[in-house]
DNA sequence: CTAGTGTGTTACCGGCGGTAACTTCTGTCA
DNA sequence: TGACAGAAGTTACCGCCGGTAACACACTAG
């Protein structure tokens, strides 16, 4: 049994928990950002590297894992929304808004969580642009849901689904920087737009 | 000067074109992603480093002139297709499939112009961004002269055009990977979605 | 013939992600 | 108690990256 901690001493010697690592590592990624260097995170974890890669395998892991802390909330938050009892309407804004809230209450995680995608090797991006993936793939199911579709038209929800993601996101990402409206304006615009509200100006 | 050039002797001595220069990193970028290293792009056109520092400033500059090389084409066809006669359903479909052509036809190039962003320097990531920065503002233009809007609806239509161009963005990312259905099918459905289809199915 | 300019090279810097090999501590069992 | 297994943690390194300083070679102008 290594649970016994009898003497928590000066330097801190005995096992850091992966949850502790994870801490220090968002601490560090927020403040420095998705290109922040292991040393950095080791080092505000009161360790060194080898540490992390024991744990973590790579830096892909060590971010992925990062991700998954948030995701899981901000999936159900999104599918709470999406099956909550109301009009159709009102579905579409209270998910726009989830996505919305997280944008404007910790820009620096969500850049994190969608804009550490592309991270040169191959490897890195596809394991950690699954995000965008779950996303659209969750919104697929709810689109199929809400709109009762048979099995044959699957697809078209999924590119309307991804499509839709990709709006809302490249659409925060504008906001973020110009912040000409408030949060819930953008919401109402956004939905205006998949409401048709384009086709019908 | 330096133009005359009396002997093209064994390993060719003289001025690159920056234009050569260009070419040799859009090969090696084509083939190897946007992790190219400089000293393989370097080796590529026949020279080393140093050269291509002094022609472009440091990596960041190299990748904008080779995204603008590009980027002015593509805008160019977007903007015809934005203005030709017809519906403004026609308009619709003519721009989303003159971007969809470019992903069906050289995907590498796509992925290099929309995804090399986020590159992990905050420096690099905004000089590079620009390219969806672009897109966006030149759809807005068009969506505010398609709907005649005033001029205090303009950020309205700047959410709007930057939610489209990123819509069209993560459907062509999804898209690329399962391609469950053709192009032409993949225009018709993001249109349908811009007409409104989702709120009227 | 010399001076200067542009073209190119070699050789280096600091820092990155990642790893091998060693030390130090801790708990177990004779 | 004491030898020992093994986990926890460290130092020191590897190869590669982006980027740069300093030097070598060709050519033209005076």
């Amino acid at each position: 049994m290594a649970t016994t901690r009898p003497d928590p001493s000066t330097p801190r010697r005995g096992p850091r928990t992966r949850t502790e690592l994870l801490d220090a590592a968002e601490r560090v990624v927020l403040r420095d950002g998705p290109a922040a260097s292991m040393n950095a995170i080791a080092a505000e974890a009161g360790i060194t590297k080898p540490i992390l890669y024991r744990h973590f395998g790579d830096k892909a892991g060590l971010y992925v894992a990062l991700a998954d802390r948030h995701i899981e909330t901000l999936l159900d938050r999104l599918r709470e929304a999406l099956t909550r009892p109301g009009t159709r309407r009102q579905r579409t804004e209270a998910a726009i808004d989830a996505w919305l809230r997280l944008v404007e209450g910790n820009p620096a995680l969500y850049r994190f969580l969608v804009h550490r995608g592309q991270a040169e090797e191959p490897e890195v991006r596809d394991r950690v642009a699954v995000f965008q993936r779950r996303l659209g793939d969750a919104l697929a199911a709810g689109i199929a849901a809400e709109l009762g579709l048979p099995e044959q038209q699957w697809p078209r929800a999924q590119a309307w689904a991804h499509g839709i993601v990709g709006m809302v996101q490249a659409a925060s990402d504008w906001w973020l920087d110009e912040q000409p409206f408030d949060r819930t304006a953008l919401t109402r615009h956004l939905a205006d737009l998949l409401d048709g509200a384009y086709a019908r100006a």
